[in-house]
DNA sequence: AATTTAGGCAACCGCTCCTCT
DNA sequence: AAGAGGAGCGGTTGCCTAAAT
């Protein structure tokens, strides 16, 4: 729209910030806060642009900010968070308390990209890549097929999740944040465009319908149209899936007992190695297995049981996860990797199912509202 | 020990969206 | 309704450090 950017201006420093500038910036924001960060600057005594003090603020000098390693949890999150809203680091965000945007995006780049890209599956799509599974016949179409359709479920029960989120703006009052009187940081908008700012953020819709899903289905199953209880329908029309009330014939790969492999302070045990990654092609495979037959239209009468987008995402998730887990398990002496991905499977319950989109659930139910905007 | 290479992260840049006038 | 300005997001860059040679 024809505005010269703010960092035009010459004479402003630009590059890394001096402990002296945070400290100007720290102490006019906790005095002032910081009101317009087009101001800002000037009023604080910086020679720097509004945008640069904002980054600083934001991405370093809040005092809410967790640093350090991503534990196995936040990893698991950023993991199926992306593979449900792709690149929107800010929505991400939402859901990782502490963690900014720019921090998990830097994560993604350099960790779980890579980890995706090892494992042949294409981290923009999160579609397996045809290599990766060439050795079974048939196999790679279907995976793609399955990838695809995954994708686009989720891009409905995004649509339908905003329609659902708007009609609960129109039904409920948010005036509590207003009264904040700290400027707000996160008052935008995270999901999709043209929406207003949401009270809660989409995948929290989502999550929530799965959640209801989990909550009302039968072992292992899933219902993508359930209601949580306390909102619409979500079983559309449009759904290029459809969801059974019958178990889900399968069990996701992987023990996914994240958890045990914390430390206490959250992070990772260990780090992935070059080795850890072998066999993944394999776990993929059967994940590919797992969810094939369900998603054909004659193994669906034949077996009544079907797959929704969020087993194939929490396969998906878990497969990253779990390699690593095996690796620590192995680097500390375990033999539980012999190659066989059965055994990984019969250790996935479905209360340990249940449990972890459920932790997934609080992650997302606290973070928005509790997470300190500022 | 010196140099090169790779990885990680902080910060910048350009764009889009939203709000206000 | 249209334009200007502010804020935020996502992609990218560049610097610093650790690892490898």
């Amino acid at each position: 729209m024809g505005r010269s950017p703010c960092c035009e201006k010459v004479g402003l420093k630009k590059g890394p910030w001096t402990p002296e500038e945070d400290q100007k910036l720290l102490a006019y924001i906790e005095e002032h806060g910081h009101g317009s960060w087009r101001a800002l600057p000037a009023k604080a005594g910086l020679q720097r642009c509004g945008k640069s003090c904002r980054l600083r603020w934001t991405n370093y000098l809040r005092p809410d900010i967790k640093r350090g390693k991503f534990s196995l949890q936040e990893e698991q999150t950023i993991i199926q968070l992306h593979a449900l809203l792709g690149n929107r680091w800010s929505a991400i965000a939402t859901h990782l308390p502490k963690r900014t945007d720019n921090e998990i995006k830097n994560y993604w780049n350099t960790h779980l990209k890579k980890r995706l890209a090892k494992m042949g599956i294409d981290p923009v799509t999160h579609k397996p890549k045809s290599d990766a599974l060439s050795s079974v016949d048939g196999q790679s179409k279907t995976a793609a097929n399955l990838s695809h359709m995954a994708q686009w479920e989720s891009a409905r029960l995004e649509a339908e999740a905003r329609l659902v989120r708007e009609s609960k703006l129109k039904s409920t009052s948010f005036g509590s944040e207003s009264s904040d009187p700290a400027p707000q940081l996160n008052n935008k908008t995270v999901v999709t465009t043209g929406a207003p700012p949401p009270a809660q953020p989409l995948c929290l819709d989502v999550l929530k319908a799965w959640q209801g899903g989990w909550s009302k289905s039968t072992k292992g199953g899933f219902i993508a149209g359930t209601s949580t209880g306390n909102g619409p329908d979500l079983e559309s029309p449009t759904s290029t899936l459809s969801f059974s009330e019958n178990p889900l014939p399968i069990q996701p790969v992987g023990p996914t007992n994240a958890v045990e492999y914390y430390d206490n302070e959250g992070g990772m045990v260990k780090e992935e190695g070059e080795e850890e990654w072998k066999g993944v092609t394999a776990s993929l495979q059967d994940v590919v297995f797992a969810v094939e037959t369900p998603w054909s239209p004659e193994s669906r009468k034949a077996e009544n049981g079907h797959v929704g987008v969020s087993n194939f995402m929490e396969g998906f998730a878990d497969l990253l996860l779990t390699n690593a887990d095996d690796h620590n398990e192995s680097e500390r002496g375990g033999d539980s990797d012999n190659g066989d991905g059965n055994d990984r499977s019969e250790g996935f319950s479905y209360e340990e199912n249940k449990n972890y989109w459920n932790n997934i659930l609080n992650l997302v139910n606290s973070s928005p509202s509790d997470s300190p905007v500022f």
